[in-house]
DNA sequence: ATTTCTGCAAATGCTTTGCATTGCA
DNA sequence: TGCAATGCAAAGCATTTGCAGAAAT
């Protein structure tokens, strides 16, 4: 894996503590947090730091796409450093964001979904996302 | 089609005028109008409508199952009077959202998608989104 | 030396809430 | 008549903005 300050760098972007440290934390966790969430998990280590820097940060990182917004419609968006498009599950009792691994559809890891869209649409596609809701396995356990 | 009254008051809410006329814009539109579309366009003809009510409103039909909600991902919510899942594609120019006519990946149209995902994931999934972000033909005319 | 970023506080704007009034059942 | 919905205005909150000082190139 490349080191955070070098890809910063090539998106032509100023390298700074903060910048490093939201990307490093997007890249460290499963969760796709949202704002507060990278906002409190910095806040130990970096006191100085306000929530408006961290909004500002991931707005830029995702415009030079180091990383990815993912709304599950909390209101509110999540972020994750995995580019590549991938479904995601969100559990409507807990509220957590979860990767589909190993996804099965094929045509949804390459191209061809979008291809296929272009063509019956006659839009210019960029991107895709798919999401599921339900309940996790945690929260089925728990019974809440 | 079915009487939007009758359809209220199968859901067991009460009927009021408001109520009716959210649906019906929501009934006649392919357009996914979020609430303040459809404030204005009820403006017109039902000048002491309120905003609030709107809300209110689309939060209710939505909990009984009469619409279902989009989030494309603007910040704001968008609603469907068409409850059957389909995709979305949402113009990044401008702002407009449509349906996926004739979408081709079958599994989408019915439950199999979701039990083959429920089996991978562990969790009791409720339902699906799939969005295509990019630009319509319009846009693309225009070269906006 | 310049340009860009940060951090604070204030402003914004969408959405929700409280409550008196109105209207449906 | 009783309970629920409406409409208004006020409150709430997440997000954005402006700007002076700080930091990166």
């Amino acid at each position: 894996m490349q080191a955070i300050e070098e890809m910063l760098r090539e998106k032509r972007i100023k390298v700074t503590p903060q910048r490093m440290a939201v990307y490093a934390v997007l890249r460290e966790t499963r969760r796709h947090p949202n704002v507060e969430m990278i906002y409190q998990k910095l806040k130990p280590s970096y006191p100085a730091m306000s929530l408006a820097t961290v909004y500002k940060t991931v707005d830029i990182l995702n415009k030079v796409g180091l990383i990815q917004e993912l709304n599950v419609g909390e209101g509110g968006l999540r972020y994750d450093a995995t580019i590549e498009p991938h479904p995601h599950v969100y559990c409507e009792k807990c509220g957590q964001v979860n990767d589909v691994e190993n996804f099965s559809m094929e045509e949804f890891q390459n191209d061809s979904l979008i291809e296929q869209m272009e063509h019956q649409t006659g839009y210019e596609l960029s991107s895709v996302q798919l999401y599921f809701y339900g309940k996790c396995p945690d929260c089925i356990k728990s019974a809440i």
